[in-house]
DNA sequence: TTGTATGCGTTATCAC
DNA sequence: GTGATAACGCATACAA
């Protein structure tokens, strides 16, 4: 491989001549810059961003770390994380951590090792742990789409998961139901809680009996979504409502229903939090709280960008952006 | 930052013995060995994979560059490849190109210059130039998902794209289907091109009419899907059978068709290239020629993994993975 | 406008 | 078993 030696050689000048024409630092004659250029078009020279970064100790690349890129919502939060870092000269690598502490450290190990110059962070459980070992670092981190213990400073983005359950389980009230039951996504997950809180609000100040059995936990996927419909559906009488913490548990309990002969929302309304990429729907069904995903990434790469480029020791923001409520067919009419 | 030169010095021992101890190489005596692991531990030392990678020559990292990881089949398949990766020890980055050569050269020579080990490509287009760029950094590259000009002696993983469009159109032939549409993916697309010639086979030897107009040409997307069926809705007489490139282009077909008031099977039938992960379909819905997505990615990360491990002289693979018919109810019942 | 000396943090090579 | 030295490829500081 050609190096900045060699291409320096062929152009008769020194390395430094060649690194500063290259980067545009630094001044150059227009004839030493057109022989650099020609030498390096020669030998088809590749500068070693390696031995850059270990010198500048930059790497202009982020890392994402969440817990699954398959679920469509991460997916869209991926793109647009991708697209803002890439507009700014920096590439992502992204971890899958499922859901896992440990798999979360693993990762977390090996990126501070690539010297990556800012994580974005979808923490699985003890986000603090999490944070405390990147700032040893002294490596920006923000955290995304879930709320850390107050008293952590640390630059986050989420949205309004209290009020986007509060708002669609008013709908379902609103609509007639009394029994509602929830799907929730597992204790120690800031959105399960916090849409948790939301679904209680709501069902309070409406008057409704707190039940216990009305709240199901599970995990934020399909197989769990359907598991926890089979517990709603034994119970008597059966819940009129079905408030699903997340796209993929509304997704799972509507098979269940399926199974079970019951259609929705004639037979039972269904709300549920975050949208389905428009894609992937052959016909919008079900009635969510959608987050704006692809705007979420957006936002947190800026903000990650600019603790790098910026001030590092600005206040930490904390950017809470609305969910929007879409109303379709799984939450029914106005019950008699 | 804590370096090795510090761990050492608290150690009492060189940099080069701390390097054996924490990379298990060469010998060192128990002793040693913990008073290094002490030292690293109180200083919370991290390594730094950058000089590592420049003395070494190795960055234990891999690219994938694709069109765009919102398309669930590609989801799956950068699944299937992080896992494999990291399995391996290694991390992956991803870039989206939209199906532009432009901005695939412009992520490969980013990627060459951050020494990447490995390179995992969906071609964009004009796949010879990118491997020719990529080899003349030495670079190891695998072909995904699409073909490249016979004579190119790549590492690829694909499907059988050709023998899956054959066997739905038949399929629609079989159910009496006689004026068949295909909606189709961009010339020079080889995915696009040989589900094209899957589906003039199987009308040939059916002994149906080549009537250009029932091909149309677009993107691997929605709107273009949709826009392509606003024009095939147009022919007098209407196609009974539609077959859909990828599932994107099927489900934008499926909305101008709800648009026009047309039901699906009923009065039109429809079958697709690539499956949509069971996660996302309410109704599974669709009748396609699934591919092995995760395989895919899987299979793909192993070739080009054992190319960095093993030898990278030895003859390349051509790793052609079947697609499996899946019949649903887009496909209808059979014709009068 | 260009060049020299030096160091980034690690490991390969050879020596003890 | 352990250490000294040099080198990976580039950019900073300073000098000319």
């Amino acid at each position: 491989m050609a190096t900045i030696h060699d291409v320096a050689q062929r152009a008769g000048v020194s390395p430094i001549t060649v690194s500063r024409v290259i980067n545009r630092s630094g001044y150059a004659s227009q004839e030493t810059r057109e022989r650099v250029e020609a030498a390096v078009a020669e030998l088809g020279y590749v500068p070693n961003r390696l031995a850059r970064s270990l010198r500048s100790k930059r790497t202009h690349t982020l890392a994402l770390v969440l817990t699954d890129i398959t679920n469509p919502f991460f997916t869209t939060v991926a793109r647009g994380v991708e697209d803002t870092a890439s507009d700014a000269g920096y590439t992502v690598i992204f971890c899958n951590t499922d859901e896992s502490e440990n798999e979360e450290k693993k990762y977390l190990q090996v990126l501070l090792q690539q010297q990556v110059d800012g994580i974005l962070l979808v923490p699985a459980r003890s986000a603090p742990d999490s944070i405390d070992l990147i700032r040893k670092q002294h490596t920006p981190v923000v955290v995304l789409d879930r709320r850390v213990p107050s008293g952590v400073e640390v630059d986050t983005v989420r949205c309004e998961n209290e009020l986007g359950a509060y708002q669609l389980v008013r709908l379902l009230i609103e609509l007639g139901h009394q029994r509602i039951a929830i799907l929730s996504g597992p204790l120690g997950v800031s959105t399960a809680e916090d849409r948790l809180a939301g679904y209680r609000r709501a069902m309070r100040e409406a008057g409704h009996a707190a039940e216990a059995q009305l709240v199901v936990y599970g995990l934020f996927n399909q197989a769990s979504g359907a598991e926890m419909m089979r517990q709603i559906l034994e119970l008597e009488p059966r819940p009129t409502g079905i408030f699903a913490a997340n796209n993929l548990i509304g997704i799972g309990a509507l098979h269940a229903m399926q199974e079970a002969g019951l259609r929705v929302p004639e037979d039972m309304a269904v709300v549920s939090f975050d949208d389905l990429p428009p894609t992937l729907l052959t016909s919008p069904f079900f009635t969510v709280a959608a987050q704006p995903a692809y705007e979420m990434g957006q936002r947190a790469t800026q903000l990650l960008l600019a603790r790098l480029t910026g001030d590092a020791s600005a206040p930490c923001q904390e950017i809470i952006l609305p969910t929007e409520l879409v109303v379709r067919q799984s939450s029914g009419q106005p019950r008699g």
